[in-house]
DNA sequence: TGCAAAATAGAACGACCGTTCTTTTATTGC
DNA sequence: GCAATAAAAGAACGGTCGTTCTATTTTGCA
């Protein structure tokens, strides 16, 4: 299950005082630099973010920034986690309170893209990042691919249910369906984030709509094809 | 038209004497330096590209290096211009030989996808670069994004083409085929590449398959939907 | 209020970066 | 082969980076 805590969690100066009582400044400080952080990530990256610049925009010496995470490296995680946990809360979370099946569907594809529509200004750390570590071993790389595969196993569930339903046909292929939708979304962020290109976003409208009447079932008119409010 | 000379041209020490006759052995350094560089950045980006690094593998100093760009920027314009030539010599040029319509794109979709799987090891620039520079201005993303759009209108009006000719639904969005293919190749990048996922090649392919059924014209069946040897 | 511990600051480190300047070597044209 | 010129090397610069170490300030609890 895609359930990440907040997870504010030290890496040097853990309290390990039987249970986690007291709040602690610290914890809150670190909580505020890993948005800040994030906020930095989106736009340069994850590997464009630098202490220095977070210090700065903390207001806060580089050392201070240092000592919560112990390394740089811990500090990326930090960020990607807490964009995992964003994600699940704008993107995923919402959408379950959709019936099952295709309207499920429906809505984590629009969360998704209001996402997306989103980014193209802020940027998104699961596809710079994706670029960043395609070739870099390590736990940060490994903390992007599980974020990302574990949403993508998300869709997954939500692609078989809806065949399962009779919304789909019955000999439809859930990887391939969720195949093409990271594709839409990827060329939506490619093509209006990078190229400018306007009217990317009706585009992926029109080709998710595409979609769902290609692998729609015939006897089963998809409910959700009309725009949603 | 997306031609462009081979154009090993240098930045400082163009001979300028009036036609330019000799070949000096500085220009075919350059062109090896390029060559370098070009297999630098699609492993580790245009970003990640220095200059130093570039020295040690062409065993010359940082300044020899230097020398025949005159900034880190022109020699990444000249690595963009390099991939953007190959580019064309191994997904464009090769699709002119196949007739207009259905059988060209088909062509250039699967020279782009041919591509794009060597890519998988080696990674592409066009992609990489769009994340590195999606948000920094200048010459660099000007290039860049000038030979993506340059690729991408040159689908389009093979698109229009094969609408013309009736392989097409007459009413057929040439900019939404090509936005959709687009995102085919950013999720077989994406998810090769980075997720390391199985099938991802046969997922694209299958994809494609499937938008040549949903807009092709029912009255002239697709000649080319079976593999091509 | 006082004391221990946590949080932050400050300075310094070695490394790498792009770039500049000067000097030396290699190449070209006559 | 010689002189002119291009190409390459070498050293040094100011800058930023992540990290370490030590000192100082702030916090939390009795």
């Amino acid at each position: 299950m895609p359930v990440s805590p907040p997870s504010v969690t030290n890496a040097r100066s853990a309290p390990a005082r039987s249970a986690s009582k007291s709040a602690y400044k610290g914890q809150l400080t670190k909580a505020a630099i890993v948005e800040a952080a994030l906020g930095l990530a989106t736009q340069i990256g994850l590997e464009g973010l630098s202490i220095g610049a977070l210090a700065e925009v903390m207001h806060m010496s580089k050392s201070g920034v240092f000592a919560h995470f112990g390394s740089r490296e811990e500090l990326q995680i930090s960020v990607v986690r807490e964009y995992h946990a964003r994600f699940e809360e704008e993107v995923f979370f919402p959408a379950l309170r959709q019936p099952r099946g295709l309207p499920r569907l429906h809505a984590m594809f629009d969360n998704w893209m209001n996402r997306t529509s989103v980014e193209i200004d802020s940027g998104c750390i699961y596809i710079s990042g994706a670029v960043e570590f395609d070739d870099r071993p390590g736990p940060v790389r490994d903390a992007l691919a599980d974020s990302v595969r574990t949403w993508l196993a998300a869709m997954h569930r939500v692609v078989v249910q809806a065949t399962d339903a009779g919304h789909f046909h019955q000999d439809t292929d859930a990887h391939q369906v969720v195949f093409e939708i990271h594709g839409l979304i990827l060329a939506l962020h490619y093509e209006a984030r990078f190229l400018k290109t306007p009217g990317s976003i009706a585009r992926a409208k029109t080709a998710f709509a595409g979609m769902l009447v290609r692998y729609g079932s015939a006897a089963v008119p998809n409910p959700s094809l009309s725009k949603p409010a």
